[in-house]
Formats: C-alpha cells, sequence, structure tokens
DNA sequence: CGTTAACTTGAATTAAGTCAACTGTCGTGG
DNA sequence: CCACGACAGTTGACTTAATTCAAGTTAACG
C-alpha cells in the first residue's frame, strides 16, 4: 500500500465539489442551485482508520471523491456490522438516530464531501435529474443490501466469501477473460465483518477456495480470481 | 383470518390509483402526469399464497392497497430469503434480473397497482415532490434492509425474533402503554425464512420469550408483547 | 367432530465460533 | 539495505448454537 507512506493532499473543496456534479448526473444545472449546493457541502478529510465527524442529529448524503470507506452499524455488546463498502465516485447516505448505531470508517486515505440530507433535498427540488440520479444510486444500494441480506441469512461461509469476492470484482477488480485481479482494501477482519463470520472463518474459507485452485493471494490484499464464473458458481448465484 | 372466507372484491383501478396518489405525496400533481402514469399502471390482484407476475424484463415499482405481501429471493439449491414485508399503502421495488431472483408473494388477499419503473420515472420527471416521496420511501427500505443485516449477521436466535416482533410491531400492532397486540399474518415458516433461521428455532425462541413472561400467544397468529422496551432491550438495540 | 396442516418439543448432528499457538508480511530503525 | 519487531493472518483443537431428523400436539377449517 505504497500510497500510505506517501504524503497525500487533500483535494480543494472547489475539485470535490465539481467531481461531485459531474459525476452525479450528465445534465445541466442551474447556477443558483450549484452555488446553495456548494455552500451546504463539506469537505472532509478522513484518515486511513479514523472515522468521519458527522452531524448526528441528521441523515447525511456522503460522496466519496477518492478512497474507500466503510459503513459500520453497532448493535449491543459490540458486535460490528460492515453494512457496506463504498469507493471513489460512490454516494451514499449515513442515517441518523436509527436502531442501531452508524459509523462511516476509511479504508484508505478518504476525500469526503458531506451534505445534509433533508436541506440537500430541498435545494434540489427542481432538479429532476440530480433526484433521479439520486434515487437511482439510492436503488443500487437497496439491491446490494438485499443481496447481502441473501448472503448473511441463507449462504454458508465459503458462498458468502465467494460472492464477496465476485461482488467486489465487479467493482474494483481489473477483469481479464475470465480472470479478475483484485487489491482489497479492507482487512480480513473487516471481510468478516461484513459477511457475518469471524476472521478465523474467513481465512479458513480463503485457504480452501486457495486449494480448489479458484482464487491465489499475494500478500495480504491482493488477490487473483482464477475463474470468476465458477466462483460465481460456489456463490451460490443463479 | 376471517377474511380469508369472506369472498373480497378485488379493488376498481381507479380506487386503486386514487389512493396511491393520496398516499405517495400531499401535493397537487398535473392533470396530464396523472392520466400518464394511470395509463401506465396495472392493477393486479394476488391471492392469499400467489405470487405477482411482474414483468421479467423491467423493474417494478410495486403500491399494496390492501393485503400483505413478501419479497423472496432465491439463492441456488433452492434456499430462500424473505427482505422484505411490504403492507397496505406501502410501495415497493422489484428488481429484475438481479444475482438473486426475486419472487413476490401474497400473505394475504391482496390489491396492488404494478408500474415499471423506468417509465414512470420518465414520467415523473417534473414533479418533484413526487420524487422526493419516493426517494424518502427508498431510504426507508434501505435502513430496514440494513437493520435486517446486522441482525442476520451479528444477531443470535432469539435477538433476531425479539428485532423481528418489535418492527413488526411499529408497523402494524397496535399499542397501550408498553404492551402491543399483533395480528401476524405470516407462517412461522415465512419469520424464518425472513430470519434465516429454521421454522423450528423460530418456535422454540418463541416459547423461550414465552417463558420468559414476554410474550404472550392466542391462536396461531395472535400476539401480545407485555413489555414492549424489554423486547427491543433483547433485540440487541441501542 | 374429524382431518389436515401448522406448530411444538426432543435428541442427535454439524457448521461456525472460541481459544490458543504459530507464521508471514510489512514498515521501521539500525 | 537488511534485520527486527509488531501485528495481520493462518492453522489446529475444542465448544457451542442452530440445524436436522423425528415424534408428538394443537389450531383451524370443512
Amino acid at each position: 500500500m505504497s500510497n500510505r507512506r506517501v504524503p497525500v493532499q487533500a483535494a480543494s473543496h472547489k475539485n470535490l465539489f465539481d467531481a461531485f456534479l459531474r459525476g452525479l448526473a450528465d445534465i445541466r444545472i442551474a447556477d443558483d442551485i450549484i452555488f446553495r449546493l456548494s455552500r451546504l457541502s463539506q469537505a472532509v478529510w478522513i484518515n486511513h482508520g479514523s472515522i468521519a465527524l458527522l452531524n448526528p442529529e441528521s441523515d447525511s448524503l456522503v460522496y466519496i471523491g477518492s478512497g474507500a470507506t466503510k459503513l459500520i452499524a453497532s448493535a449491543s455488546r459490540g458486535r460490528e456490522q460492515i453494512v457496506a463498502f463504498h469507493f471513489a465516485g460512490e454516494v451514499m447516505t449515513v442515517p441518523a438516530g436509527a436502531l442501531h448505531s452508524y459509523t462511516l470508517c476509511a479504508l484508505a486515505d478518504t476525500d469526503a464531501l458531506v451534505f445534509p440530507t433533508g436541506e440537500f433535498l430541498d435545494i434540489v427540488r427542481a432538479e429532476p435529474g440530480v433526484l433521479i440520479a439520486l434515487l437511482q444510486r439510492s436503488f443500487t444500494a437497496l439491491h446490494r443490501c438485499r443481496d447481502k441480506a441473501v448472503a448473511l441469512g441463507r449462504k454458508n461461509a465459503q458462498e458468502r466469501l465467494a460472492s464477496f469476492l465476485v461482488g467486489m470484482a465487479d467493482r474494483i477488480g481489473s477483469a481479464k477473460a475470465d480472470q479478475c485481479w483484485l487489491d482489497l482494501p479492507m482487512s480480513r477482519r473487516d471481510i468478516g465483518d461484513s459477511l457475518g463470520l469471524t476472521i478465523e472463518t474467513v481465512s479458513r474459507q480463503l485457504s480452501e477456495l486457495r486449494s480448489a485452485g479458484l482464487v491465489e493471494t499475494v500478500g495480504r490484499s491482493r488477490v487473483l480470481l482464477c475463474d470468476v464464473t465458477a466462483l460465481g458458481k460456489r456463490a451460490g448465484h443463479y
């Protein structure tokens, strides 16, 4: 992870905001709305391993400019469930005051842009393109979360890990034919907390996939999926 | 379940559509948009126990006029995970062509109104009120799904059942002080398929809650939550 | 009031968790 | 640039919570 040693500069608010607009919707947005959104947003630099300080009073809408994050839900007795990972260019919502308490934590040095959801929607009322873009991202998040529910509710450890790897390959992998290289920014503990498994079980199942010839690993974070189709089958997908 | 014996008449498309509009957003919508939405929508009557025939080619937006439904995701080997329950007045999305195949199934005789999501959004572009209402419902669904992920990933059988009961109390219970009556439209199998447990485990845990004095049951579907706060504690909520 | 399916309870099994020891990776400092 | 230390990850042995299989009960409907 060479970028951890290189001193990285936080992006300026302007650059971050521009990237957010470009990524959100491929449409022209009225200047006054852009101005108001810009004033509403707050650029946040989250160091690798630390958590974002979000307003606990209101839901937050977060854009990840660069880096990667995990969204953690905590139940009582200190148990943590990672509810979603997010990567550069993605938008997510963090609820305030829910049944479980949510924390946004950076897996790598991360540039983020934060809006209070309520005010954001008020401003953006007149821009259907933005609303629809947001709605589509929200559907995507819901579908991912449902897939996770299936994995957590009805799949065994090996299928969960296979699902995870195939899902990550889809999002941050570099595919070539039916092979795919992954550089995972999260630890085994994070993977376990995401799959509802212990770190030991994750490790054991990864070893099994390794000896089945489905994956190879290099160091701690690099993984080669040797046969994505076969892995998808092990994941219990249709 | 007396309404199963009474022959129920499917609501007319007009009544259903009107209820949908009233429930969605408390705003005036342009007449031509109402007309186009009305033409796009399809009223569907789903008998207790049978599944809705949705277009497998496109995502569906579904409004439940009356009744109750379960949204089932199927993984390979015939395993089923109930991803969400929906009751009268609610709106949901059913994805087509996802990793797992989704089925909408009625827990009671159900009146529903179905739109293809894509066309719906095209028509509704000019109505920010509708888009925002949809966005908020989508956030609610996402938050519920995340809570479910926490339960499935990090809670034991008893906590899951307690979460389920408290959650249902919130949505379809009749509360009085800290007590709450529930008339569950779903079977023990449905509860198990929703909580990632077997029917036997659900039964055992319900018996435990019963002997702990936290719930009482009458017949198969009526449940009295004797102390919702205490039950919430057992659910691992904060 | 009898039949059927839903539910409950019990005993045996198993997948994943826990606890513990060991190994490899990676970054720092000599 | 190499060696060391610390921590992330792996592997093994044992335990446990939930599943599976099996045998009753009970509720709901005709």
